[in-house]
DNA sequence: CAGGATCCGATTGGATACTG
DNA sequence: CAGTATCCAATCGGATCCTG
C-alpha cells in the first residue's frame, strides 16, 4: 500500500485502483456482472493466482466488490461489484478518456 | 461506455499519475501555478531531492509540465502545467470526489 | 476449482554525499 | 539553488509447489 505524504483524497482513490491487475479486474467486473475467479484469470493473460487472489481481497476488503463462495466441490467463487464498487466506473470512465487522448496526442508527434 | 477491458486507455493515465508524489506535484502546480523547484520541495514534507526531480523529469517528458530554467548563479528552475496538462485537473478533481465520499462510508461503519 | 505457502527477482523509493 | 550519483531497504509481483 503506498504511503500517504499529502493530505488529499486523491490518494485514497489512488490506492484502491493502484496494483498491477486492479483495473483489469474492475473493468471486467463492470463489463460483465458477475465473474468466476477462472473466468476472471482468463480474461486477464498473464495474471498469476496469487495476485489475482491478493488483489481480489483487497478490492473486497473495501467494499467495491462481492464475494460469493458456494460450498461444493469442486469449489465455486463468484466475483462482482457492489453497488458501492459501481460508483466507480465514472472514475474509470474519466480516466479512460483522458488516455485515450492522451495517446491521440502523442500519435501526433 | 467503457472500451473492451482488455484494450483499455484507463492504464494510460494511471501510469501518468503513478508514483509517490506526483499526485501531490500536480496538485501544486495546478493550485499555485508557477513553482521553484524549491517552493515544491517545501510543499512536500518528505520528499527528497532525488524523487522530486526524477517526478517531475517524468512529468515533463509526457507534456503535462513545463520547466523554464533561468541561466543565473544561484539557478532559478520554474515549474508549471502546460495548457495540456490541465486536461488533467478534472480527472484528479473527480478522483478527490471519490475518495473523499469513499472515506465519509467509511467512518459510518 | 480456487486458492495458500514459499522463494526469488525486479522495481520503487529513501539516505547520503557531492557539485556547477 | 537545483540538481547528480551511489548505495541500500522495502515493497511488488512472478514462478513454483501444494491442497481441500
Amino acid at each position: 500500500m503506498l504511503g500517504k505524504p499529502y493530505n488529499c483524497k486523491v490518494a485514497t482513490t489512488m490506492d484502491m485502483i493502484v496494483g498491477k491487475w486492479k483495473i483489469a479486474i474492475l473493468l471486467n467486473l463492470l463489463h460483465n456482472g458477475t465473474m468466476r475467479f477462472n473466468e476472471l484469470q482468463k480474461m486477464m493473460p498473464g495474471v498469476t493466482q496469487k495476485m489475482l487472489t491478493s488483489h481480489l481481497r483487497e478490492l473486497e476488503q473495501e467494499g467495491v466488490i462481492k464475494r460469493v463462495t458456494y460450498p461444493q466441490v469442486p469449489p465455486k467463487v463468484e466475483y462482482s461489484m457492489t453497488e458501492y464498487g459501481k460508483t466507480l466506473q465514472t472514475v474509470l470512465e474519466m480516466m479512460h478518456e483522458w488516455g485515450a487522448s492522451h495517446l491521440a496526442k502523442k500519435q501526433q508527434q
